[in-house]
DNA sequence: GGTTTACACTAGCGCTTGCTTGGTTGATCT
DNA sequence: AGATCAACCAAGCAAGCGCTAGTGTAAACC
């Protein structure tokens, strides 16, 4: 029977179902097209998954926890400083873009596609993550670094970052690091992060 | 037969078309679904209409055109300052938001569901449009009113406001005017806007 | 006053969809 | 050696899909 279990061959399915999605869309994308990518049957599909809803919020919650997993981890192991923690976000969220980029694209796009169970579970997480932003962003406008509103700093950052899988070529020069350095300097330009860059070009 | 004109009542259809695809998204909305919003029954539809990709489409032009022309005239009408102007394109951007959010929404979200030719013929009308923003980011770069990379200033921006229509509220306190004041105060926090806000608050 | 045109209807074809059912296989455990 | 179990398959159902064909009708035009 079909289980909710985290069994490591769900784990590949799980990405390759990514895969499918940034390329069809939620939608778009059969069951039959997602057995034949795993290399089985339409039907051998839902001994693994209970429809074809929870591939979707499987792929969400994957990519969701890696996100602030690593997140959390990079203001664990960075100094102190406002500035520093700003920069620790910003990188480690264009670092998940790289190594996640399918589940990621998958969060943004089709986010609507989950009922409203999955919605409301992964939100709680989603939550969490933004939760970690919008502290850091404080203690920037509370050091000084940046100023502004508070809520609409902090939207506009995450609007910047989350757009960058938009455009964003992980084979092309500019390197995640390089980014969080541009977005900085972009709306703090007193840091020494923005004086190295302007003095630079 | 189906025509391709653009008849009053093709485009309120369109409007009505617009609004459904950005509820339920463009795969998971049926002819039957769109049919019935318009009062008319199914195959009806397709007189105004070849086929359902035809309606995508013509719910993206509408959004794209009015957005390149309401942007026009912003710049047409405003001081010759790149202050003025960055100012001007950021309100004009925004209000579009109220006024055709729908359209925009679809746009962003549904533009992968476009067949290629129409893809193609609407890239053109975004590129215009991408364009005005990159040269008005020039003019700033230029004016020394904000610094950095022209090529990730202008994504960074871009990506800022089109992020807002995730959670932007036309009912709310915020008007357009107010965002585009804080935006530009974040990014060229020496300007006349950030210092009146940051003396405000 | 006859013809055309715009817009709508009814009915349904051919196909695809997500998912179910009942059964087979090979490895693991006792 | 028998039982268990995860993993898979073949076959197909019921529902829904985009779209077409053929027809009706009231207004507009010549």
């Amino acid at each position: 029977m079909n289980v909710v279990n985290e069994s490591p061959r769900r784990k590949e399915l799980t990405r390759l179902a990514a895969q499918l999605f940034v390329q069809e869309g939620f939608d778009r994308t059969t069951v039959r097209m997602l057995a034949q990518e795993m290399g089985i049957k339409s039907g051998s599909l839902f001994h693994h998954f209970r429809d074809k809803q929870e591939i979707l919020a499987a792929v969400i919650e994957e990519g969701t926890q890696n996100a602030l997993s690593i997140a959390r981890q990079a203001l664990e192991s960075c100094e102190d400083s406002a500035e520093a923690r700003l920069h620790a976000m910003a990188r480690a969220h264009l670092e998940t873009l790289l190594t996640d980029r399918n589940a990621h694209v998958v969060a943004l796009y089709e986010w609507r596609r989950l009922d409203a169970e999955s919605r409301s579970h992964l939100s709680h997480l989603r939550d969490a993550y933004e939760a970690l932003w919008e502290r850091v962003i404080d203690e920037a406008l509370e050091a000084g670094l940046i100023r502004g509103d508070r809520f609409l700093v902090s939207r506009f950052v995450m609007g910047a970052l989350n757009w960058t899988v938009r455009w964003y070529d992980p084979e092309g020069p500019r390197k995640p690091e390089d980014l969080a350095h541009e977005l900085i300097a972009m709306i703090a330009p007193s840091t020494h992060a923005a004086q190295a860059r302007s003095t630079k070009v």
